[in-house]
DNA sequence: CTACATTGTTAGGGTGTTCTAACAATCGAG
DNA sequence: CTCGATTGTTAGAACACCCTAACAATGTAG
C-alpha cells in the first residue's frame, strides 16, 4: 500500500487534474504546501511506480493506476466524512479535517463497515460523489449556480472546493443540500444573484458564493 | 504531537514495563521488530524529548510526561477498540488490528465523540483498563487463573496479551467476559485446571490459556 | 523576435527512521 | 574469577521525504 504522503500526493493530482487530467507541478506545490523541487522529485517516484506519466517540462498526468489508487483514498475520505456524519453526529463543516486523517487508515474491513453503516451512499455530506470500491466515480449533472440565468429553478446538489468558511456560511443562512432556488435577478455588475430559497424571497448571494454552489436544473 | 513511530514506542515501553517501571532495549527491539541499535538511537531521541530517562547500559524508564503520552496513546487504541465492537459490530477477535491503525489519528473530537457514542467506558472488550483523558491508568485488581486454587469462584475480568488465536479459542470455547468458573481441579503435572464454567460441568484447559485469564474472586 | 515572468530542474543538504557489522559492557555458571 | 552468553553501543550507510539556492526551459507581451 502507498504512504500517507503517496496517498496525499495521489489526492491532490486527483482533485486537480483537468478535463484533460493534467496537472502543473506548481499546483502540486502550492496545493500540497510543499516546494516545486519536492513534488519534481515525488513525480519521479510516482513515475517509476507506475502511478503517474512523467516527461520533463511537461504536466504530469495520472495513469490508469494512479487514477484507481487516488479514486480509492478518496473514497475513504468520502466515506469517512459520510460516516462521521450520519453515525457520529458531526457536522458537515466538521468532518473534513478528520477525514483526513481517517482516510489513511489501511484497514479495508473498516471503510467497508462504514459503507454498510452509513448505507452505501453515493454521494458524501458535501454532495460529492464517492467513488465505488472499484475505484470508479460516477459523474454528477450539474453547473455552477452562477452560470444560471434569471427565471431558472434549480436545485443544491453539491459544493466545488467545499471549506470550512464556505460550510459556515451556508448553514447561517440555512441552506442544506437538496435546497431549491428560483433566480429572480442577476446583477450585471458584480454577478451578484437574488433567490428565492425554499419559497422563502429575497436572498442575495455573491458571485464567489453563486460559484461553489452546485445545482441541477428542475425539469 | 508525536509521529506514529514514537507513538508506538511509547505504547510498547508502556506495555513491557515492569514493577518498577523499566524496560530492556532488546524487550524493545523483539516487540517492535526493529532492531536493537533503532532501539538505541530513538532512546536517546526519546530522552532529548523528556519522554524517558535513558543511561548508557541501564534499562529504559519511562518519565511522568512519557507515561502520560504512552497512557493517551493507549486510551486511543482502546476506546477505538470498544467503539469498534459496540457501534460498528466488529468481533472482538477483530478489532486490535484496526485499532492499530486509527489509534494515531490525530482529532481529539474524533476520540472524544467515540468516547460519549460508548457510554465512557473504563475497560476495553478484552478487560483491559482505558486510561482517563488525563493519562491516568486505573488498576483493576485481578489474578491469573492459573494461581488460583481447587475449590475457588472466580469471574473473568480481562486478558493478559490477548492475541487473536486466544480470542478465537475462547470464541470457540463459549467464554466471555463476566463469565464464572468454578475450579475443580488442578493437574499437578501440567498445571491444566479443570472448572465448572457458567454453571456447566467438565471443561479443562491447559496451563497455557489459564496464565492468559485474568480474574476476580468471588466474595 | 526579444525580454521577462512563470514554471520546472538540478545540485546539495537536512531530519527521521531504519538497517548491518563490529565491538564493548554486563551478568551468570562453573 | 574467568569465560561465554546476552545485552547494549558505535560507526556507517540507506531510504523517504523535505528544504533552499541557483539555473534552465517555456510561453507571452511588447
Amino acid at each position: 500500500m502507498a504512504s500517507h504522503t503517496v496517498e496525499n500526493y495521489l489526492k491532490a493530482l486527483f482533485a486537480l487534474a483537468n478535463e484533460a487530467g493534467e496537472v502543473g507541478i506548481s499546483d502540486l506545490s502550492d496545493h500540497l504546501a510543499v516546494s516545486k523541487p519536492s513534488v519534481n522529485s515525488m513525480a519521479k517516484a510516482l513515475q517509476q511506480d507506475g502511478f503517474l506519466k512523467y516527461e520533463k517540462y511537461k504536466p504530469l498526468k495520472l495513469t490508469a493506476k494512479g487514477k484507481t489508487a487516488a479514486a480509492l483514498v478518496v473514497r475513504k475520505h468520502r466515506l469517512t466524512e459520510m460516516f462521521l456524519v450520519e453515525q457520529m453526529g458531526f457536522g458537515w463543516d466538521e468532518v473534513h479535517d478528520i477525514a483526513e486523517q481517517v482516510e489513511h487508515v489501511k484497514a479495508p474491513a473498516f471503510f467497508d463497515r462504514m459503507d454498510e453503516l452509513v448505507g452505501f451512499p453515493t454521494v458524501d455530506p458535501h454532495g460529492s460523489p464517492i467513488p465505488d470500491a472499484q475505484g470508479n466515480v460516477l459523474e454528477i449533472d450539474c453547473v455552477k449556480l452562477s452560470e444560471c440565468a434569471v427565471g431558472e429553478k434549480v436545485s443544491l446538489v453539491g459544493l466545488s472546493q467545499s471549506s470550512k468558511s464556505l460550510l459556515t456560511f451556508l448553514d447561517s443562512h440555512g441552506i442544506a443540500l437538496g435546497h431549491t432556488f428560483d433566480i429572480r435577478a442577476v446583477e450585471p455588475f458584480d454577478g451578484s444573484m437574488t433567490v428565492v430559497h425554499q419559497g422563502v424571497t429575497g436572498q442575495t448571494f455573491s458571485l464567489k458564493v453563486c460559484e461553489r454552489l452546485l445545482v441541477r436544473k428542475e425539469a
